[in-house]
RNA sequence: UGGCCCUUAGUUCAGUUGGAAGAACGCCUGUUUUUGGUACAGGAGGUCGCAGGUUCGAACCCUGCAGGGCCAGCCA
């Protein structure tokens, strides 16, 4: 089986289009180069593995490449640690950046000799107004800003300011370098936006080599032309920024052909929350446990919830893109999740809620404990390479205490007093009674075996309603298991600019304390997701060993009617 | 009394040059089944945002309107 991404066709979308005519037209002579920017400042989300899928799935249905950029512009918010946690997702996600890791400030000298060609041409100018005074004077959405009195300083003092600005000469804030453009232009970024600020803050790569660093719309579309970037993909609310980068690449000598900025619509997931910054006060409310939390949209998050690469790969590519900023339902994303752990995971027994079985006629050793015998179970139907498993039944055993009831309502097919039901892989057993305590709580449950039944079908042809998962108690281990529900409760949970926060549901976690496994659990590696027949999928953490999430339940035709039912 | 962008099924999206409204997921029904899972088959679900116009013919072209998104960080 093929570990690259290439498994899938992708469907076209207005991007893919874009290029087929770009290289109809020649524009780049056939080359696509593509890049994933994010900004090292938190983990990545499941709304940026649809931008890497789109960025690297482009490059590959090209034959183009695609590269990592950090655009590490910002000192302040920005580290080491959130730059290898992102190498190593986007590595999970099946994606390898082509030229290496890529970084706007190994740029920070070839941007700076830019700006400095701007100032010549008289297209920038050092401001030394203070942020408030800038603001004041930027004006609104309906009325034009007004130059700021340094707008027509000559190009020398500007060289000369803007060097002693890089020397250091000055605080924090107390000049920027802008661009000479149009204070009454209708697009507020083309309102002489800011190209440096001082800002004397250690970098996590640069050090103190520098003390001016450059804004978002004079890094970034230079960065993608240094590097000979084609198509420039962000999302949509870089809008307005397009006729900046434009204006910008078209005031200076490239090296390669033009990039071209194109948005996309950003993914938005139902109960679940797509922003860094919110996702960082998450963490920073100490209601989860990092920013790989199981609970958490990261992709490290998913990781340990047990979603697998793929999966998430397919649902991007099945989402595709557009220019809607739209909400998919997160039970689409869990289909993929479910359709492709159907494939590959191992099926194991697990009760949760266990309640005791007592097989009254299963026979008994010289010592008078019930015997154990070994049953044949087949480890994945859906996959006949992956065997079949040895797993210990015996008379005493843990089923489920919701696959029993006294006196069952129409459409429940499980155990109950009389009635046969088939052990999964081990024997037909018929309900003689069941022992209750003073609330009337069943505590034990008594059956007969077929022993004519055994490997779980009748000589006679009988056949019954249901099948049972089963642990025999004697050799069951225990785990710690979480059970996760949506972590926010309404839809959208940031709705109205609403704070996340105040929508988190209260029940998002259960935790089973101890869970009763079969015994073969134990061997299972860290990391991997098995089905715990009948209930779902569980993912071994990836660090601590006997703690088992729940990825994603099994659709639950049962819990369905009960819920119709009331 | 600004600019840019968006609007097709519950959701995400296709819909070629203007020529009979589609898929997936979800929901419902049935078949199969040693997982109430899976697989398979079928069904319901649409004022193509609204109103005009052009045309023999409009989801598609034009105009207007409505609703929504983004933009007034020395964030990205």
């Amino acid at each position: 089986m093929s570990e690259k991404p290439e498994e899938t066709e992708h469907p076209s979308d207005f991007i893919r289009e874009l290029i087929r005519s770009d290289n109809e037209q020649g524009t780049y002579g056939n080359r696509v180069q593509t890049r994933f920017p994010p900004e090292p400042n938190g983990y990545l989300h499941i709304g940026h593995a649809k931008s890497i899928c789109l960025n690297f799935g482009v490059a590959g249905d090209f034959g183009g490449t695609c590269n990592l950029r950090f655009d590490d512009t910002n000192p302040e918010k920005e580290s080491a640690d959130f730059v290898i946690a992102i190498e190593r997702d986007l590595q999970w996600l099946g994606f390898e950046s082509d030229r290496g890791t890529l970084y706007a400030s190994d740029y920070f000298e070839q941007l700076y000799t830019w700006a400095e060609d701007l100032i010549t041409k008289g297209l920038a100018y050092v401001d030394d107004q203070d942020a408030e005074a800038i603001s004041d004077t930027r004006g609104d959405f309906t009325t034009p800003g007004t130059n700021s009195p340094f707008r027509d300083r000559s190009v020398d003092e500007n060289l000369d300011l803007f060097r002693r600005m890089r020397a250091g000469e000055f605080g924090d804030g107390e000049r920027v370098l802008r661009a000479k453009i149009d204070m009454t232009h209708a697009n507020m970024s083309m309102r002489d936006p800011l190209m440096y600020r001082i800002r004397h803050v250690t970098h996590h790569r640069t050090g103190d080599d520098w003390c001016i660093y450059p804004n978002y719309d004079w890094a970034h579309g230079q960065s993608d032309a240094f590097e000979g970037v084609t198509h420039s993909f962000c999302t949509l609310e870089f809008e307005n920024n397009r006729e900046l980068y434009d204006w910008f690449l078209d005031q200076l000598e490239l090296p390669h052909d033009r990039p071209r900025q194109t948005e996309f619509g950003r993914l938005g997931l139902t109960h679940i929350i797509t922003s860094k910054r919110k996702l960082a006060a998450l963490v920073a409310s100490g209601k989860v446990e990092g920013w790989d939390d199981a609970q958490m949209s990261t992709l490290s998050g998913l990781r340990r919830r047990g979603y697998p690469a793929k999966a998430i790969r397919e649902f991007c590519d099945h989402i595709s893109v557009g220019r809607v900023n739209g909400t998919t339902e997160v039970e689409l994303l869990e289909s993929f999740v479910r359709t492709e752990l159907n494939k590959v995971a191992l099926r194991r027994m697990a009760v949760l809620d266990p309640l005791k079985l007592v097989i009254t006629n299963w026979p008994t050793d010289a010592n008078g404990n019930p015997v154990i015998e070994m049953r044949e179970v087949i480890n994945n139907p859906e996959d006949d390479t992956a065997g079949t498993r040895q797993v210990p039944f015996s008379g005493e055993l843990w089923i489920e205490r919701d696959d029993f009831m006294i006196d069952p309502p129409k459409k429940f097919f499980r155990l109950a007093p009389g009635r046969e039901v088939r052990l999964r892989s081990g024997y037909f057993v018929t309900c003689t009674d069941a022992l209750t305590d003073a609330d009337g709580t069943v505590t034990e449950v008594h059956v007969t075996y077929d022993p004519e039944t055994a490997g779980g079908s009748a000589p006679d042809g009988r056949k019954v309603k249901a099948t049972m998962h089963w642990v025999a108690a004697a050799t069951a281990v225990q785990a710690e298991v979480r059970l996760y529900d949506r972590l926010f409760v309404s839809p959208q949970p940031s709705a109205g600019g609403a704070d996340p926060l105040d929508d988190l549901n209260p029940d998002s976690m259960q935790v089973v304390a101890a869970a009763q496994l079969e015994p073969e659990l134990a061997e299972t590696p860290l990391g991997e997701v098995v089905q715990f027949e009948r209930i779902g999928y569980f993912a071994h953490d990836l660090d601590r060993a006997m703690i088992f999430h729940r990825t994603v339940g099994l659709r639950d035709e049962w819990a369905r009617i009960q819920k119709r039912n009331g």
